[in-house]
DNA sequence: CCTGAGCCATTTGTATACAATAAGTGGGTC
DNA sequence: GACCCACTTATTGTATACAAATGGCTCAGG
């Protein structure tokens, strides 16, 4: 409900409203709020009380910076112990986000999913428990989660060429290469971002 | 418990047994044993039953490997935001550091207090949520938390004087240089661990 | 002796009730 | 009119009961 924004930032989440909503008790409702603060996408007050998270500019900003560290990381590691297996994962998940963005109304979910597939088997390569618990802090949030919906042609393309890169990179199994392309590409999406959402703020007005 | 070795790595925990053990209900147990796990301090099977995380070699040493990147990460952010309060905290803290090891037998529990709030600082300074977020799960590991117990005095020493430089750095506003003192410092920290992990080891067989 | 199925015990998930605490509200006084 | 105190209400914390699912154990059969 936050991703969708149905829960605007800021509004105050009591336990038993989302209960009553949801048609389930209080106690799995905590458990959700419980996880969904340790993914920050809910702060509490000092009185235990949930609000939806408020993202400024720098925390955004901060999120893009810490990811992109991290995905370097889960590439540099990748780069030397993915398997064949992971590899043609990878390029059939790149080929697919190919076909998703190649027909004149770019399908985005689909190009999300694949996305989403080909970064998870690269921090699964990376063989970190730790560092995957991380990262899912960070990739879970709304924002990055809604820029691709604002992709445009140019961008669903780079995005496809970096992964290319990216597979190339794992054949030769270059662990720097790779963490520079990785690096690069998400500060691609952060830049990618901030114009969809210079787009959107002027829209709002 | 588990930090004081009492739950030994692997054994089960029952969310009643605990419950028992704490004179709470299982409620705030289930809350615990939710967060622990968020922490990486328990694990659990596909069945939700809860285990004490067992810690591979691999494991100490990607979670070091972790800790030096995001903490060099905040000291290169706090480099240039900390202010004169701060910097004073933490020559106050490095000062009782030095207090703590100069007799004859070492201070440790002060050592690691101080120890502890100078990081902490650090952190405070980055000015990054999401950055002491995720430090949070990595500096509240059984195995760091041990490994100063078995420092020598040459390495309480040098971290006393590896937190010198830091705050030199501070001083000059030199981002790279904390950052790269910051990474030798913990990279140093793993390997005292080690030499540690080593003793005890012979001292078990 | 090994294997598998069924039953029992253990453990977790969920619902609900009550207690404690914080926030909002109204009235009274200065 | 402003401020403070008491009171009501809203919200979270905890305890307990029951349901569901999983694990392990026993016993029958090969």
């Amino acid at each position: 409900m936050i991703l969708a924004g149905e829960l605007p930032p800021g509004s105050q989440l009591s336990e038993e409203a989302l209960a009553l909503r949801c048609a389930v008790s209080r106690t799995p409702v905590r458990d959700a709020l419980r996880r969904l603060e340790a993914d920050l996408l809910i702060r509490r007050s000092e009185s235990q009380r949930s609000f939806v998270a408020d993202w400024s500019d720098d925390d955004i900003e901060d999120a893009f910076e810490l990811r992109a560290m991290l995905e370097a990381q889960a590439a540099r590691r990748a780069a030397s112990r993915i398997n064949a297996a992971q590899l043609e994962a990878l390029r059939v998940h790149n080929h697919g986000i190919e076909t998703a963005i190649a027909a004149d109304l770019p399908d985005i979910s689909t190009f999300l999913e694949h996305n989403r597939a080909f970064h998870e088997i690269i921090v699964e390569a990376a063989g970190s428990p730790r560092l995957a618990s991380l990262l899912t802090r960070l990739i879970e949030q709304p924002v990055v989660w809604r820029t691709a919906q604002n992709y445009d042609r140019e961008n669903l393309h780079r995005s496809h060429r970096e992964h290319e890169e990216l597979v190339a990179a794992f054949a030769r199994r270059d662990a720097g290469w790779a963490a520079s392309i990785m690096t690069g590409h998400i500060r691609r999406a952060y830049y990618a971002y901030l114009d969809a959402y210079a787009v959107q703020r002027q829209a709002a007005e």
